[in-house]
DNA sequence: GACTCGGATGTTATCGATAACTCTTCTCTC
DNA sequence: GAGAGAAGAGTTATCGATAACATCCGAGTC
């Protein structure tokens, strides 16, 4: 049997929570009323708001959030499609749109993109109509999910990639990762090594990453050979195979990886090649996953502000939907190097 | 032809997605018939049907779940009451529940529980009163908001520990983690190990948690001495401060801890220490978190399938919504030891 | 042929809210 | 003192669906 609502009102168990209108009838007042205190929108005199509060109080009223939105108030629902949770850039992301909305009022919801979803089907996880969305673009389903939402629907993104062509997107907010490669490149070139291999995560676009234009830009300006990029995926499985065979050579001194997990893979084979960290070899992260502190050796990374990043998303969206009273939209950090056990001096 | 009552506005905005008046009105029928096609309940004939379905994709009509479900309509949603899911098993029962309700066709809401989250609010966090619920109780934030849901919520909740006292709920799933911290102490034993230490997680109960009372009941059953278990947090930091000072004791030779991320502490605590894993020492994880497996060394641990266990929640609770029409709730693995590196055989 | 029966549909009420409009009162000008 | 404004509150329409009830009509029964 399907729960349904439309019991009448004789048998039906007392657990039905009170409406506006059970207010409005305790208080003495009309629905309408009871709507205007609760929205605090047009003028209601002080005694009746009051009365209206305390029945509120007594009843332990709380409207009723489909009804609210079917009948057009504001938007207080927002659903976040990302792709894969497991990835921690992605779930920290998702923390701190959570978060952030959460605090603000604001119900969430999620949907996973799996990696074959169609475009035809991403308006359909919406509940609504041009209800409001949050999307986490840092891959391929990301952006595809991205441009394949309705123009209707009010949206803001958390992307991988700095926008420096075509339009910029008022919508989306994004970590200067280009930046960073660069400055961990310019960091491990000044510990003598003469270049630097990069372990690339799948690009979100066409173009070239940001991760591997920084590290590119890094080694040009500074006229060191430009290796190729080794293709990685997201799994520390993908980081030891796109190395394994490299590390034989022993004038690899240097490997910048695209994420923490590439750089658990690439340090698991370095030690099955018997390259000493950092004595042999230096490998650097990205993204300061929590992990990263503690392993053996710990890992120097980039530290990313991932849940800054959706909380400032989530800002975003709310001075998109309300421009008058959304609160200014939260700073992030700054990409920052943390320097631990894992990298050093390039070997004599 | 004269529709009255419900007629739409004339001047709708185009932008405006079709309802099911739209789809009513090109189709040359009532609305209702048009409900009665999309939900399959009632008789329609053969022609109206198709003709129905025909209009329905013609006019990329999707019905407004927000008004299905406030008309009583069949639950189709479902909101997540988890805490913190920066912790692996939170996180992974969460992309179980998730995945199993989208699939169903569920869409589903987040909402994590702050530490010292009220019971006040949890009723606000459902959408409406009645909407379904699921419930991440492996912490004392996740068990207090569980009891804390009004009785007529209804709710499915992956829970820490066996209900053995006190009236079974059908409505909750479990892993036998009891059995498991039994079966890894017992492995560590018959390895040579004099006696086993146990750094705990923080427990969701009063009661002495499941993990705790496997490894307590199997050292006994050996007839080995039990060490005071150690109190850990759920971080890293937690378990290396936990053991740091225990070390020192060259007669602590295998540890097993609540979940990876402690072991990841208790590691660092010992290479610290000089205790060489496993030469010296033998430490064993719980949950097989994806970095497990690329430790250095790396870790033994239990794997458990979280994300079975969440996508079996989602199907006790679509059975509760609809018995009749719900698939069977689907089976998830046993925990399962996984012997890495970092456990051995006592030294000599 | 009147009557019942049940399949196929249409009509109306309802869910719980908001928006737009209306209706009273007062107060303030001139 | 009359009309303009504005505050405070009520009425009605509407959002997009489902449930309950009403209606229509052809087939079978006696």
């Amino acid at each position: 049997m399907e729960v349904t609502g439309h019991m009448p009102a004789q048998d039906a168990p007392r657990t039905r929570s009170a409406s506006i209108w059970d207010v409005a009838r305790v208080a003495g007042v009309s629905q309408q009323t009871v709507s205007r205190v609760i929205n605090g929108k047009a003028r209601v005199s002080e005694a009746t708001r009051a009365r209206v509060l305390q029945v509120i109080a007594e009843l332990g009223y709380r409207p009723n959030r489909l009804a609210q939105a079917l009948a057009g108030g504001p938007v207080r629902s927002v659903t976040v499609l990302t792709s894969d949770t497991a990835l921690y850039g992605a779930a920290a992301t998702l923390r701190g749109m959570e978060e952030a909305a959460r605090t603000a009022g604001f119900s969430v919801g999620i949907s996973v993109l799996e990696r074959d979803s169609g475009q035809a089907d991403i308006a359909l996880r919406l509940n609504r109509p041009g209800e409001a969305a949050m999307v986490i673009a840092f891959d391929d389903a990301g952006v595809r999910a991205l441009r394949a939402l309705p123009a209707d629907v009010p949206v803001a993104a958390a992307v991988e990639r700095q926008p420096d062509d075509g339009p910029d997107d008022p919508w989306q907010v994004w970590l200067d990762d280009r930046a960073a490669a660069a400055h961990a490149t310019r960091y491990l070139l000044g510990l003598g090594h003469r270049t630097v291999h990069y372990v690339a995560i799948p690009s979100s676009t066409s173009a070239l990453p940001q991760r591997t234009q920084g590290w590119h830009d890094a080694l040009h300006a500074a006229g060191r050979p430009v290796p190729e990029p080794l293709p990685g995926g997201w799994s520390p499985r993908s980081g030891y195979l796109a190395v394994r065979s490299l590390l034989a050579d022993r004038s690899v001194t240097a490997v910048l990886c695209g994420n923490d997990d590439l750089a658990l893979g690439v340090m698991r084979a370095a030690r099955e090649a018997g390259r000493d960290i950092p004595g042999d070899l230096s490998v650097v992260g990205f993204d300061d996953s929590p992990p990263s502190a503690y392993l053996n050796p710990s890992l120097t990374t980039v530290r990313l502000d991932f849940e800054g990043l959706g909380r400032a998303c989530f800002g975003l969206l709310h001075r998109r939907l309300d421009p008058q009273n959304a609160p200014a939209v939260p700073a992030w950090s700054e990409p920052e190097l943390i320097v631990r056990e894992s990298s050093g001096p390039a070997p004599a």
